[in-house]
DNA sequence: GTGTGATATCTTTTT
DNA sequence: GATATCACAC
């Protein structure tokens, strides 16, 4: 195989490439070619021989590692690649977990639970220890938990150790050991992990099981990890000790993108990468290919606020590109319409897909306002995260039912569906249920098999209800390896009621809630049937044979999928992408809508009490900003709902932190009455028809913005304002045309052209690039 | 045991 | 504005 792809690379690039041997660190400045450098070398490497079962790549998203996995096959133009270990930290674990897990008392069914799966199980604790449920929330607790196991923190460990029960004693919460241990053996009894298990488990593996560590020491002869700067303690651990015999180590990031500091990434790993392999190369790829210079700058001038970071210079040969607009609103429908409006002006002047177009926000709680006003104006969108397909109350009850047939002892969906539909078996007999499987230690599952032998503890009625229940349940069991995945689950969905229930719902939410069972099984029903389709939805390898087409293969992952992960919709139609930053990174758009920059949004309220959290918030930005190719906006709104009450708002520090000559800044700030904020900017036509045709242009904030900006605007293209009717002009899109008519005046200034190759386009002067021929 | 309606509490970010 | 929990009637 010849490595002629290589000419496609810039020398950093090519450098990193072709260093396959010993530590490597490569640090990529945003846009500068990361991925492409990661693919890069993986094609290399098997260019040079090396078998893809040999190679180990983490990523960070199963999308990414998808993508990843295309790209390689693209590159080296056969289909070698599909054998290479390319996943999530998540996904490739877990399926160790599930061929070597019996090491540690686990069986290969074992159940992943999710957070909300974890949190239930942390609520029902908290009530069986009598403690406050206030003071030991379930989210608290479980980040505490959670902080502490990606630390490698045994409850064990957790209690001994005198700092942490210091800490958990001036937090008023010195239970939460207590809770730690009876959630971890709860989770055993069931047979489960949850996400920071699955990590902690893995370091066990390797640390009390050398033949296990030898024999994927052997495996894994090279090692590349991505977005490096998010990961963990336990990962990198894992990491470590996998590389410990080749040390063919490749770690790809960038300090100033790490964003998961939240939930247990430890900035330190890359920072010190340097002490962990003394000998190790390190790159720095430095130009930014995505971007304009506008944007490069007003990032770079952001991130120099923070103190810990890795030196480097992001540079880019890139035009300078216009400069990055703030639009101030007076409430955050507002915005959400001048947001819209914007998109739909751009779109319509620049004839360009909706797909160009980002909206990136702090919280997913704010798309509301930006769904609402895109729909207004029949732009399609799609909304990335939030609630995603597979945490639906609906789907969540099937999968239960799925769950509990694969693994029975699975008490989180036991829980879930033992009454759903109702039958009978309610609060009353599953609290004696608890307490008696906590007594005996045992499964509430073990306890429903001898139900017989429970005496008087339950009423006769009750035990029949539930030995009809376990009969109904022992008979899905059954079918598990006898009947394909979609034949067991149209089958549960039928017997159990649950279609029938979610059909005799008429409202529009149970439609859609039976909609989206439909949509569940047709998935399942994709998965057997699709001959092409040889991987679990997360895109692990699954045997080829179709008598391995069952139930429990589609479900081995289904808790660690993201919406991102719906390949549904990922071939969807033109849609303008909703998003946080959080779920944007990685990703690019010409025209990037940050908005919601407001104190203690973002920043967020909850981080700006140290400096630590408020330079992750700061990198945060710096990630929405750079996902910019072509033009960034930035809007803040004066008020905003927040849980049903208006609050008023300051504009984020963040906008002043950008170098003066990156952006334009609205005005001075409108006279706060009430009167202003009634008569503020409406638009002109919110009551014409959808498909109204020429519509008046408006300028979304037209009026807050200083009139500087407006002249600025038309000054730009003043070159332009000789055009009359009659001119050929040129358009670096269109091409050449002539003029037909003029309209408008100011910034509205609006021009028919009739193109030579693209027919007649109307075009925003403001926008449009036009250059006069004659 | 079930179903209904009132009410407190909630929201960062995600594998 | 949405959801989980509680009180109450059946």
């Amino acid at each position: 195989m010849s490595d002629h792809f290589l000419d496609e690379l810039n020398e950093s690039q090519r450098k990193a490439v072709e260093a396959t041997e010993g530590a490597v660190m490569v640090i990529a400045g945003a846009g500068s070619g990361k991925t492409r450098v990661l693919t890069f070398r993986v094609a290399h490497l098997m260019s040079k021989g090396v078998d893809p079962f040999n190679i180990l790549c983490l990523t960070f998203t199963n999308k990414a590692a998808r993508e990843m996995k295309d790209r390689i096959t693209n590159i080296i133009g056969n289909t070698e690649g599909k054998n290479i270990w390319m996943g999530t930290f998540h996904s490739i674990f877990a399926k160790i977990l599930r061929v070597e897990g019996g090491r540690l008392g686990y069986s290969s069914n074992y159940t992943i639970y999710d957070t909300a799966d974890s949190k239930n199980l942390i609520k029902s604790l908290v009530k069986e220890f009598n403690l406050d449920e206030k003071t030991y929330a379930a989210s608290n607790v479980l980040s505490r938990i959670s902080g502490a196991k990606a630390n490698l923190i045994s409850w064990q460990e957790y209690q001994k150790n005198e700092d942490i029960r210091n800490e958990d004693h001036s937090m008023r919460r010195p239970f939460i050991g207590q809770i730690y241990e009876a959630y971890q053996k709860r989770c055993f009894k069931a047979s489960a992990m949850d996400f920071d298990d699955i990590l902690f488990n893995m370091y066990i593996l390797l640390r009390d099981h050398a033949e296990v560590l030898h024999k994927y020491q052997k495996i894994f002869k090279y090692i590349l990890v991505d977005e490096y700067q998010d990961t963990n303690y336990a990962q990198y651990l894992i990491i470590k000790s996998l590389a410990a015999r080749t040390e063919n180590i490749c770690v790809v990031g960038d300090d100033a993108q790490s964003i998961y500091g939240f939930r247990g990434a430890n900035i330190q790993n890359i920072l010190g990468y340097q002490k962990d392999y003394p000998d190790c190369r390190i790159f720095k790829l430095e130009q930014n290919y995505r971007s304009t210079s506008n944007i490069v700058n007003a990032a770079n001038s952001v991130i120099a606020n923070n103190k810990a970071q890795i030196h480097k210079v992001v540079w880019t040969k890139n035009e300078e590109g216009d400069r990055i607009r703030v639009v101030r609103t007076h409430t955050d429908q507002e915005e959400g319409l001048a947001v819209a409006h914007n998109i739909f002006e751009t779109k319509m002047n620049l004839q360009l897909p909706n797909s160009d177009f980002a909206i990136l926000y702090r919280t997913n709680a704010q798309s509301r306002a930006f769904e609402e006003s895109l729909r207004r104006l029949n732009i399609p969108y799609r909304i990335y995260g939030g609630m995603s397909f597979y945490q639906r109350k609906e789907i969540k009850d099937l999968l239960a039912y799925f769950r509990l047939v694969i693994n029975p002892d699975d008490e989180e969906a036991l829980m879930r569906i033992i009454n759903y539909p109702a039958r009978g078996i309610g609060k009353t007999t599953l609290e004696k249920l608890v307490i008696l499987s906590n007594d005996n230690n045992v499964s509430i599952w073990k306890l429903l098999e001898n139900v017989s032998s429970l005496g008087s503890i339950l009423n006769s009625g009750t035990k029949e209800k539930i030995s009809a229940f376990l009969q109904t349940m022992k008979s899905f069991q059954a079918m598990l390896k006898k009947k394909d995945a979609y034949e067991l689950a149209h089958h549960i969905a039928q017997t159990t009621g649950i279609l029938r229930e979610l059909r005799d719902d008429k409202t529009p939410e149970g439609v859609s809630r039976y909609e989206n069972i439909e949509e569940l099984l047709n998935a399942i029903k994709d998965f057997v049937e699709n001959d092409e389709v040889k991987e679990s939805p997360s895109g692990q390898e699954i045997p080829d044979e179709k008598t391995e087409r069952t139930l429990d293969f589609f479900m081995q992952d289904i808790a660690l999928l993201t919406d991102a992960d719906d390949k549904k919709n990922n071939a969807d139609t033109d849609r303008v992408s909703l998003m946080t930053v959080h779920a944007a990174k990685g990703l690019e758009f010409p025209f990037v809508h940050i908005v919601g920059l407001e104190e203690n949004l973002f920043p967020s309220a909850m981080a700006i009490q140290t400096r630590n959290e408020l330079e992750e918030e700061r990198r945060l930005f710096y990630v929405a900003l750079t996902r910019a190719k072509t033009r960034a906006m930035l809007s803040y709104s004066l008020s905003r709902y927040k849980w049903g009450n208006l609050q008023y708002c300051e504009p984020s520090r963040f906008i002043e932190e950008i170098s003066p000559e990156c952006v334009e800044l609205p005005g001075a700030e409108p006279a706060r009455t009430p009167k202003s904020m009634q008569t503020s900017w409406k638009p002109s036509f919110t009551a014409a028809k959808p498909d109204a045709p020429a519509r008046k242009p408006v300028q979304p904030a037209g009026k807050l913005v200083k009139l500087k900006t407006a002249e600025k605007m038309t000054a730009g293209n003043s070159e332009l304002s000789g055009l009359e009717p009659g001119t050929v002009v040129e358009h670096q899109r269109f091409g050449r045309g002539k003029v037909i008519s003029i309209e408008g005046n100011n910034e509205s200034l609006k021009a028919t052209v009739n193109f030579e190759n693209a027919g007649s386009k109307q075009l925003l002067l403001k926008f449009a690039k036009l250059t006069i021929i004659g």
